[in-house]
Parts: structure tokens; sequence; C-alpha cells
DNA sequence: TCACTAACGAATTCGTTGTTCGATATACTA
DNA sequence: TAGTATATCGAACAACGAATTCGTTAGTGA
């Protein structure tokens, strides 16, 4: 990719992230962003459609670094007997903490909708192979649902928190309040 | 109040119901709504200032109808024992269903930020006095917030089926899902 | 060096919001 | 029923933001 290309993109999507540290994402117009960024009108539309298709690519790009190693890294962050759900969902959160300056807990506490979306699909991909079994009958996909909603509203809990729980605290509590199995701890 | 007034806010709010009910609600526009309603348009702005502050009305209306009898009503509808959390949670769910032609689980499963936080403030009034004990500690403004969510989510799963499931059903898998004391059923 | 193409940015079109105001129609009330 | 008040009408208008156009400038890579 062009030099300029690579420049460009990464002044919009700093620009970008800034403006969405600082302000409700709906607020945001193309024009701050550009001026941030300090790049021409034209430009912008040469690499974006618009500013939801922006966030989408940017969504892509960060989770694509997040959720790949929750499985395979998971023992380099904790102990070995943190490759149980509990302890990749902690492995996730510690993620989402740092990698982004929490910006994910704030669109989620925003409620913005394109990103909720997003996220939610790629939690459901997630969870859906490794719900525990409940001794209650409850339709799958509802369970499904309800454990996507309510991660995600641990998330938004914990940016409203400031993010003063550690990772693996706020997984105990959210495994905790869905009844799931839990890890015992010290 | 003037019967023109009363006239050309039924018909707005005619109007705004049908359009949330056909299309997404960010997408609906001022002069969709005047057009359907067939009202000038400095009339509707006469009546509210913008298309959130008609969301908000609306939603003010329709909720004191809504949350006023939970608990009076209950035994109305079903035996005096439902006088417990999950029964009131379920004459609650009869009523979104019911009243307002699923308006309300449309708005949620769109994730729309200004109805969804309505609504969230009010299940947090009702929630907030009536949370179970539980046996493992759990911050309680956590526990809050999953009850809150999930319930939402509930709705919005309910919805997308379409309102199969009986109103006792879904609030019993709801309680289920959380680990909450649950009603017998026969 | 040279062809390619990204970036520029002012001008423009488009759609929507929200306001204004004089004319008209309707409602209350005495 | 007459008379006053006021709600509605609706076209015109200002403001804003999204998205496009296009001729010009400047950086890139071979």
């Amino acid at each position: 990719m062009d030099r300029r290309q690579r420049r460009t993109r990464k002044a919009i999507y700093q620009a970008f992230e800034e403006l969405v540290g600082e302000r409700h994402y709906a607020s945001i117009t193309v024009g701050e962003i550009i001026e941030r960024a300090d790049i021409g009108r034209s430009t912008f539309y040469a690499h974006f459609a618009t500013k939801d298709e922006l966030l989408d690519q940017m969504c892509t790009e960060m989770f694509a670094h997040v959720f790949e190693g929750v499985e395979t890294d998971a023992h380099t962050h904790e102990a070995l007997e943190a490759v149980t759900l509990e302890g990749m969902l902690a492995h996730l959160l510690w993620h989402l903490r740092d990698n982004h300056k929490g910006i994910c807990g704030k669109l989620l506490a925003e409620g913005e909708p394109h990103f909720t979306a997003h996220f939610r699909q790629l939690l459901s991909d997630f969870f859906s192979p490794r719900l525990p079994e409940r001794s209650s009958w409850v339709p799958r996909d509802l369970m499904l649902s309800l454990a996507v909603s309510s991660f995600c509203e641990s998330i938004s809990w914990w940016h409203a928190q400031g993010y003063q729980a550690s990772p693996e605290q706020l997984a105990h509590w959210y495994a905790r309040t869905l009844g799931w199995p839990v890890q015992s701890r010290s």
C-alpha cells in the first residue's frame, strides 16, 4: 500500500479515536474528523464512504487483535488454569481495557448501535459453542442472547466505574450472576 | 385542552406509531411524520421541539399506563400468588406486548438509545428495591444493571420471535437464567 | 527521470432540521 | 350567535451536514 495512503489512514484513525474518546459518537461530524486529521474532504471519502464505515473498519481491525488470542494466549497472562470460560473472558476484558483506551466500553455505554451490533456478533460467535449446560431448560438462543448482552452490560458498567475492578474480578462477578460454574477465588 | 390540539396530537402519535412499526426509528424524518399525519410543518414544531421529544413524550404516556398497575392489578390477570417478582414481570410483559403493538420490543431490538435509556430508567426504579438476595456477593449496582439489561434483552428476543412464548413463560426463563427464586410451573 | 496516483479543497448538490409570518380556519365563551 | 382568541396552514428561509465533482498539486515507486 502506498505510503501516502497509510499516512492518511493512520491520521484518520487517530483523529477518530481521539474524538470518540472525547465526545458522543453520534455528535461527531466528518468535518471534525478531517479537520483534526488535517486532510482534505475528498480524501476522507476516498477512504471511507461514511462515518459509520470508518467505525466498522476500525472495529474489525481492533477486534481482530483482541479476539484472535483469547484461547491461545490465555496461558501467558494467567496460569494454565485460565483456559476456562471465565479465564478467557478475563483475558478478553484485559485486552478491551488496555488496547484501545477503553473505547469499547465507551461505545457500549453510549449504546452506539453500529458498534454494539458488531461487537455482539463477535461475542455471539465466541459464546455459542461454549455456553455451559444448565440444569433447567431455557431456549438456547435466548440463553445466548442473555449471555452476550450481560457481558456487554458488564463492560459498560466497568467503564462507568473507571475500570476499577480487575478483569478477573469482573469476569467472576459476571459468571456468578449468570449462575455459571465459577472458579474458586483466593 | 383545545380540541384542535387534541386532534393534531393524536394524528401525530398515530402516524408516528405506524412509522415506527414499519421502519427503523432513526431513518424516520419529521417530513414523513407530518405527511402521514397530514398536518403542517409548523404545527408539528408547535407541539414537539424534535423527533426525539415526540418519542420521549410518547414513552412517558405509554409507560404511565403500563407500570402503574404492575403491583395492584397483578391479581386480576393471574392468581393471587402472582404478586411475586416473577409474577409482576409477567404482568409487565403482558402489557408491553398487547398495549402498543409491541413497539417497545421493536425499539429495544433496534437499540434505539433514547427509548432504551428511558425504559431502562423505569426498570431500574422497579428492580432496585426488589432484587433478590444472592448467596454470593456481587456489587449491587452491577447486579441491578445486569438485571435490567437482561430483561430488555429478553423482550428484544421475544420480539424477534414474534411473541410466541407466553409472558409467564418468558418471565420464568428470565428468572431462571439469572438464578433467581423461581415459581413452580404446572 | 517519468508515469502514476493520492491528496488537495473550493464549489456544488442534496436532504433534513428548525423557524418565521401572514393568511385562514376553528374553537371556546359571553 | 357574535366576537375574540388561538391553532393550523404552508411556503419561504436559514443553517447544517453529507457526499460528489474536478482541475490542480505533490509525493511515490520503478
